[in-house]
DNA sequence: TTTGAAGATCGAACACTGTTCAGATTAGGC
DNA sequence: GCCTAATCTGAACAGTGTTCGATCTTCAAA
């Protein structure tokens, strides 16, 4: 019992790792971090696979025992940024606001993620990695619904709705919310690769932009 | 005067190239159409030197013969996708037809060309190559404008505007135009990179979006 | 037509990439 | 303490973009 560490986090039941267990975590995750500053340095494409290996101190080679292969990594990482998004989409967003108000908190989060993080948001939301396919499952797409979430919750509820299965809504509902989503997602995708930079007032046309979006959706 | 070769479009003054000329302009040619080919098949990260190298029949220093570097080849192959967009968005706009049916006809253009060149979209719209930056004096962005004219002048129209200068309208009218894009491009750019493979009514709904946004800029 | 120089082309070289594999090292359960 | 199995290493392979000197071709003047 000489290898295993205490690291669970619940008192009654004891979780227990081998210290090559410990490691494996530790590394996987330093691996992690190092791609995630790769990718803010240089974009989707600078993150590569020697590079890493040498970030963390380990011959190329030895990052197969924790990645599968760089898809493998990619998914890792793309299921990574995600989740910050997710989160950085819920900052700020208050379950007890209006629905309009909840609305324009995700859209700002979308918005401020994209803009701190540009190389993040195109790695989910463009296919740029050469020949990769999300895997089997879609863990990506459970991981992309969370980042939707307060979004389509405050358009449910301007809408009257109280399920959130947007598939199964009618076609008119659908429609709105989608709507919705290709504005802010394409005002945001637009700015994020320089092709807004022509406009001195981007900031006041995207809250007008929200505005006149909460507006449609009210009436 | 043996190495000149007539091949001038005009009858009055005779342009002359030389054979060497003529044979770097159909060699840069062919070798744009073969990084588009490398594009088309494996996007942007597939488009490398030594394969077009290849695929002309020449060593890979012969190419610094015709483009300074790979951002060059970049850049003029970026200015050539603009050029096939903006020729696609025009494409079935009738210039006497009504603005709503020019604005509905350059907003299928804009998606046609999409759904067929998705790598093509993504170059020219998405930051997708490592350390590229545009050129000075921005004949990319004449590029772009050359895209969105038809729409640009639909929406001028549907406001009441007889410019086309959109960076000196008034805020209000600016939104509008701004808002209309984002919602075009958000939709596309979100179905090009299969994020709305969960709606099975995609067709249905883009012309209903577009409805839509007619109806809002009349009102 | 001959000549001289500028241009184009080649192939080898350099440092880099992702991936594989045999061998050395180390950790873990008995 | 031992033996197995997991982990790590370093070399190798084929690929990449780019540079450089040597070779060959084209072209305009003599």
């Amino acid at each position: 019992m000489l290898g295993q560490l205490h690291c669970g986090r619940y008192g009654g039941v004891v979780q227990t790792m081998t210290r090559r267990q410990q490691q494996q975590a530790t590394l996987r995750r330093d691996v992690l971090d190092a791609a995630l500053a790769q990718l803010d340095e240089g974009g989707s494409t600078a993150v590569n696979w020697r590079g890493l290996a040498r970030a963390v101190g380990v011959g190329p080679s030895t990052l197969y025992t924790y990645f599968e292969s760089i898809d493998a990594l990619h998914t890792a990482l793309i299921l990574e940024v995600y989740g910050q998004m997710a989160a950085e989409v819920r900052r700020g967003v208050d379950p007890d606001a209006l629905a309009g108000e909840r609305i324009a908190a995700a859209a700002s989060g979308y918005r401020r993620f994209a803009a701190q993080y540009p190389s993040r948001f195109t790695l989910v939301f463009t296919d740029v990695l050469p020949g990769y396919s999300a895997p089997q499952g879609g863990p990506t797409i459970d991981a992309q619904v969370a980042v939707m979430e307060p979004l389509i919750d405050g358009v449910a509820s301007l809408l009257g709705r109280t399920d959130t299965e947007v598939a199964s809504w009618p076609a008119a509902d659908r429609r709105q919310v989608i709507r919705a989503w290709a504005q802010l997602h394409g005002f945001i995708s637009l700015e994020v690769n320089h092709h807004l930079v022509w406009l001195d007032d981007v900031d006041e046309i995207f809250v007008s932009i929200i505005d006149d979006l909460l507006a449609d959706l009210s009436a």
